[in-house]
RNA sequence: GCGGGUGUAGCAUAGUGGUAAUGCACCAGCCUUCCAAGCUGGCAAGGAGGGUUCGAUUCCCUUCACCCGCUCCA
């Protein structure tokens, strides 16, 4: 990453380039919401595809689920949503602190200044409320889920069943989740809508540390891996102090222009999820251990991934500025904006590149071949190397452009976003070439 | 939610109480055979609402959005 990068300059190049929109944007926009634009929903899609894959389609003993966004109100007090997110919060006019009234010693003295001088308490519930049915009333009120994973706790033995799966197994989901956050900010960061990649890992009590170790490991791999991520960008932070439902914490952290800021939380969640479901539905949610012919509730760990905080790292990971020689009249050094986001997640993956109108025709035979299997574009405007710039900006790693020699021995240039190199490739090996380079 | 700041074409900026300018981008044409060429033409703007005024993008108020600092983040 660039490590000068403002905020600015990014959303400035997300709007510019069609990655991401403030909602409503010709109404004045929304507080706490964001639309993703072409190149930026291509490439949602593909975090979450590789999300997916890495979590789901390539472990036998991980599970999916799509779950509704709006569940039975009581899956919210089950889970300590609606008692939890109900605070009664004073801000002392004196000083600009806010407190919540219950841990208050006097509710009529700010803790901070000892001032008097207090707003009236007011609730803070997080959860976006909605009616469900034509009837606008109390009786009828339900929420937007804050998360996804309790969806996935209440449906544990439909998936169990279903898949025959035995302990230990997980349930994964990616999906929308919405919280009436007091602030907004930082861009995508802390939003109202956003998506997340939850992953629940169901195992014997005795066996969790050893899974919460594990998943810890996967994840971290994960991001260096997959995603390039590189030490200095990321950060382990261990919980100190445990919700009330945790055993065990940590955050995945990336540093990003305004701070250090949480990606991933891996969480050993006890058996409080499951345990709670058990009280509050009157449903057994035990699993029977046929092997030690026992019955246990579930423990759970969790992978918790924000898909738009994702988006919003491998944006600034990417974002990059270098000097290139310009023949432009009158200029200099010309400053080349790059964004080196990973391959696999790139919007587009490859851009062919016809070095003149008249191979057009050769060119849009390959570029039909190879967008059957990678995000592809075409483009024939402008010069050449107008066009390497363009994708430079959307972070295309490759570009195949088709010159005159390739109208004779059928090879064209592959010219690399990162090293501004150029390949000669035979038209016949660009797949296998891209195989290579391109797939997951 | 508090305090401070900002809001002019897709983006970046300029200017003005009286016809809103420039660069980039984009589109069309000419030209152009590998890293933002050139020429010609074109599209396109003062967040929203109210007030003051003969006239407001400019001054005032309200509101919305964004940025920074607090706060919050189960």
């Amino acid at each position: 990453m660039n490590s000068k990068l403002e905020m600015d300059t990014l959303v400035s190049l997300c709007k510019r380039r069609g990655f991401i929109f403030q909602s409503s944007e010709i109404y004045g926009g929304i507080n706490g919401f964001w639309n993703y634009g072409p190149y930026g929903t291509a490439m949602k899609r593909a975090v979450e595809k590789l999300w997916w894959n890495e979590m789901v389609e390539t472990r036998g003993n991980v599970e999916g689920l799509d779950s509704t966004v709006i569940c039975n109100p009581k899956v919210w007090k089950a889970s300590g949503h609606l008692d939890k997110f109900g605070d009664l919060m004073t801000d002392c006019k004196e000083c600009k602190t806010r407190h919540r009234v219950d841990q208050m010693e006097d509710p009529s003295t700010c803790p901070n200044c000892g001032s008097k001088n207090l707003t009236e308490p007011r609730e803070f519930n997080l959860m976006m409320k909605t009616y469900v049915g034509p009837v606008s009333d109390e009786d009828h009120v339900a929420y937007l889920r804050a998360e996804t994973c309790q969806p996935i706790f209440t449906d544990f033995h439909s998936v169990r069943i279903a898949t025959r799966q035995k302990m230990p197994f997980g349930i994964a989901q990616i999906g929308k989740a919405f919280r009436n956050e007091i602030n907004p900010r930082n861009f995508i960061f802390r939003s109202r809508e956003f998506s997340q990649m939850e992953m629940e890992f169901f195992c014997f009590d005795e066996e969790a540390m050893e899974w919460y170790n594990f998943w810890k490991d996967q994840r971290i791999k994960y991001y260096y891996d997959k995603l390039e991520f590189t030490e200095d960008e990321l950060r382990i932070h261990d919980h100190d102090t445990l919700a009330h439902y945790a055993k065990a914490a940590l955050d995945i952290e990336f540093k990003f222009p305004f701070g250090w800021g949480e990606l991933e939380g891996v969480h050993h969640r006890g058996t409080w999820d499951m345990s709670r479901h058990q009280e509050y539905s009157g449903e057994s949610m035990e699993y029977f251990d046929q092997e030690n012919n026992r019955k246990v509730i579930p423990t759970v760990i969790e992978t918790s991934v924000g898909v738009d905080r994702t988006m919003l790292a491998i944006l600034c990971h990417a974002y990059d500025e270098d000097t290139a020689e310009t023949k432009k009249e009158g200029k200099k050094a010309d400053v080349r904006t790059v964004l080196r986001i990973p391959a696999i997640v790139a919007p587009v993956q490859a851009a062919v590149l016809p070095l003149s109108k008249k191979l057009s025709e050769k060119a849009e035979n390959i570029f039909k071949d190879i967008r059957r299997r990678y995000r592809s574009e075409f483009d024939v405007t402008g010069s050449i190397g107008k066009r390497y710039r363009r994708q430079d900006e959307i972070g295309t790693p490759y570009c195949v452009t088709v010159d005159f020699d390739t109208m004779e021995d059928n090879t064209v240039t592959v010219r690399s976003r990162d090293a501004m190199t150029q390949e000669r490739v035979s038209a016949d090996q660009l797949i296998a070439y891209f195989d290579d380079k391109l797939l997951m």
